[in-house]
DNA sequence: GTGGTCTAGACCACT
DNA sequence: GTGGTCTAGACCACC
């Protein structure tokens, strides 16, 4: 269910927390499903216990999950996930297109690589 | 010449290669065009002496610029220079489209963001 | 009778026996009534009975109630557990009037809460 | 500086956090002081790094503090602290004040605790 | 020197 | 079984 990437120089439990958030933005996690427990996926993925809580804990700080204790972690909160995303990526992108602007690319060529990702056929990669 | 934000979370070092970089690809610095002294800069930026050391080595160790021991350090290469900041934009730019595609952003929104900046009147800074 | 808040982060067997003190410091239970069996109780709040039976099993080291095997389970001792509870309370109002104090909260401040919420007019439930 | 307290049932670093936002709203720290290091401040309380670290943590994501790599934390923001602090305290002062009020304490009782709270000339305890 | 991440292993509280 | 806290000790990145 989670990959990590170990190319990625980010710390594991950020790749872990970003996995869980693009499920939930995806549609494949919804709100009250269960995520799997911290042993389990600290198995899974051969990292430590602790990391995977770290990664849990900074979920639930930010609202998108819920431990309760003995029990396990349940997703909340689809819906302010999904927004908060949203505006997240639109940030990314307007800064991007700003360096684009000042990198001397012309909109021309934006546009062309927006329509080559939205019309792409086979989904190729993962 | 050079500001640091210190909201920013990456290195020192990397924020001050990265300013020089850009001031290259916007055409404020040519090729032959000293920068300013390992101490005069730290200074400026009130920051340690190595912190610059190293955004200089790691410029130097890029081709960005050249230095002459006892002389200082100048600009070289311009051209390759934009060219390879071009390419790292356009990458930066499909991953982000690809994570707008997934987050269910419509094309219509990105060519409008699109738009807004590359036809906004100069805000002199920032 | 009972109803758990699963917003609420302390263990469920202290919820279920705060909520019991309760109601005998408001006056629904007194000396000689009944509590729910633990496996009415269990079912009632589709939990599981060991965490009904611990806080029983609290609730009869306190002095609160008194089991029987093959009987049930009684309440004994309202007044003891009254001035008790009082106790409490007043001890919990002291510290959080100091914290008060030392966060700049004035006098009339805290007088006027204490108003509004001796004179609110009854609002049914929660 | 910092004193924990062994009968204190409370994780250790909520007991570190909570110390350090006293310290703020008395006025004691403010906006721009350095934190004690990560490792000076376990080796005071002779508990462990990571500790201290996760506390560190906490309050930088409450954005209490700043965490600086290779410098230190940082006090930021204490104004919005301040206000944050005063709203909850009322909310707790709230609750206890209702629960008085069901437990059957007067309005004239809970007056005379404020009274002598703050009214008490030496302040005998820390 | 500083903060940040991770592992290994232990113990506790809760269901 | 579950999550939560803590220790000990290591290594990295940054200043």
């Amino acid at each position: 269910m989670i990959v990590l990437d170990p190319g990625d120089r980010r710390p594991i439990y950020a790749q872990i927390e970003d996995k869980f958030t693009d499920l939930i933005v995806l549609g494949v996690l919804n709100e009250g499903d269960p995520l799997p427990s911290v042993r389990q996926l600290a198995a899974e993925l051969s990292i430590n216990p602790n990391t995977v809580q770290r990664a849990y804990l900074d979920l639930e700080t930010r609202g998108v999950i819920n431990s309760i204790r003995g029990k396990g972690n349940y997703v909340v909160d689809t819906a302010k996930i999904k927004e908060a995303r949203k505006g997240e990526i639109l940030s990314e992108f307007r800064e991007v297109t700003k360096k684009a602007k000042d990198g001397g690319i012309s909109v021309t060529e934006l546009k062309s690589e927006i329509y080559a990702i939205y019309h792409e056929k086979g989904e190729g990669e993962k």
